[in-house]
DNA sequence: ACGTTGCTGGACGATTTCGTCCACTCGCTT
DNA sequence: AAGCGAGTGGACGAAATCGTCCAGCAACGT
């Protein structure tokens, strides 16, 4: 089910060898996340890793192979996430509220960004290799959420008329564009205000049998 | 109310310089939209605008410059249009209707993603002094939505309990996000999906004096 | 007609960043 | 203990890109 990138490569290291790779991979991700791929260069991940040139060249060749690499840890972490029991499969109306206010109530997470949504955008009109890796893993988040919304639908927790498919991507795109206005506006408002949309309008749906406030 | 950058530049220019000023900017424009800014070399746009190198430098010294203008471009394109008769400034379900289809019916748009969007997510957290300019378009932008909202509610199209700053930030993100998601994806169907539930959520507030269904 | 101002052109230097190369060390196996 | 493979280190070369420099050209006013 994880995307499971760099296991091959992975495979014929010692376990040493494995923890630099690991290591590399972590300050990486956070330095990626943090000031964005092009202004990631090897030099800072160098320094964060506390490893020479040549260990980037000996575990990522190049830099794609790299943030290939990151993007597939965020992937995990993200969707790890998604699929945690804090969430219930997301079959329930509270789930999604809990969801959207573990965003919102949290800190400062607005401030990065997403951190595939924020990757996703910088790289998608560049690298296409990327490209389809990308697609991949907001398909299964996309999924995540559709499945949910479809149990809730056969339980007639919420009405047939109800569109799982379209309800999945209105919570990811609200959450998405929310994060970028957050972003930009240096206000988790725009945030705030997306996810609590999307969940008002999902509760448009629920049936009366299964209504209890949050 | 436009947003007014480099005019003061331009003040001192003949009318051969603005031209070739905004030669540069308008192929600068397109260019970044396609590829990206940091995609987007100077010889590349030298190429495009067929101008010589030291002018890239005359009329814009420093590259943060150009992109500067590019924004300013970009904003002034994107909020001429909503603010366009065509959507009757956004004060009925109607007028969201329509923007919602213009989106979705013509061709191809969402490849290359929100003319402003992309740029906003590949640059924030980069350059801190493009920062400030794009939270204003965004708030403009917003801006526009919410008075038309506000206007509906107003005069009773839509329930008193909605609220058209919580609205026009689900619009905004249900785009944002939509326009990522689709552009990841190649295909429209996040998009559409995301404002469709957007225009869906805003119809649950329509006043039943007022309901006809588009 | 002439000079000043603005416009144009190509070439150059400086900087950044990526990826490679060779030499050295560590740990395990024989 | 000796050898071999994996891991490590620093330095180097190559490429791309930004911004500057100086010289030539055009246009406008006096």
């Amino acid at each position: 089910m994880q995307v499971n990138n760099g296991a091959d490569a992975a495979q014929k290291l010692t376990p040493k060898g494995q923890a630099t790779r690991e290591r590399i991979l972590e300050h990486a991700a956070a330095l990626i996340y943090r000031k964005g791929v092009h202004a990631t260069n090897n030099e800072l991940v160098r320094r964060a890793a506390g490893v020479s040139g040549s260990q980037l060249s000996h575990y990522f060749p190049t830099k794609k192979s790299l943030v290939l690499a990151v993007i597939d840890w965020h992937a995990d972490s993200v969707l790890g996430f998604h699929r945690s029991e804090r969430f219930a499969s997301f079959d329930t109306v509270e789930a999604f509220q809990d969801w959207t206010d573990f965003y919102v109530l949290s800190g400062r997470p607005f401030e990065d960004g997403c951190s595939l949504g924020s990757l996703a955008s910088e790289i998608v009109k560049t690298d296409l290799d990327v490209h389809d890796r990308l697609a991949e893993v907001f398909a299964q988040w996309r999924e995540i959420f559709r499945v949910g919304l479809d149990r809730m639908r056969q339980l007639g927790r919420i009405d047939a008329s109800a569109d799982p498919a379209r309800l999945a991507d209105m919570f990811l795109a609200a959450y998405q564009g929310g994060m970028l206005l957050a972003q930009v506006a240096r206000d988790i408002g725009p945030l705030q205000d997306a996810l609590s949309a999307a969940v008002d309008h999902l509760r448009t749906f629920v049936t009366s049998d299964d209504q209890h406030m949050g």
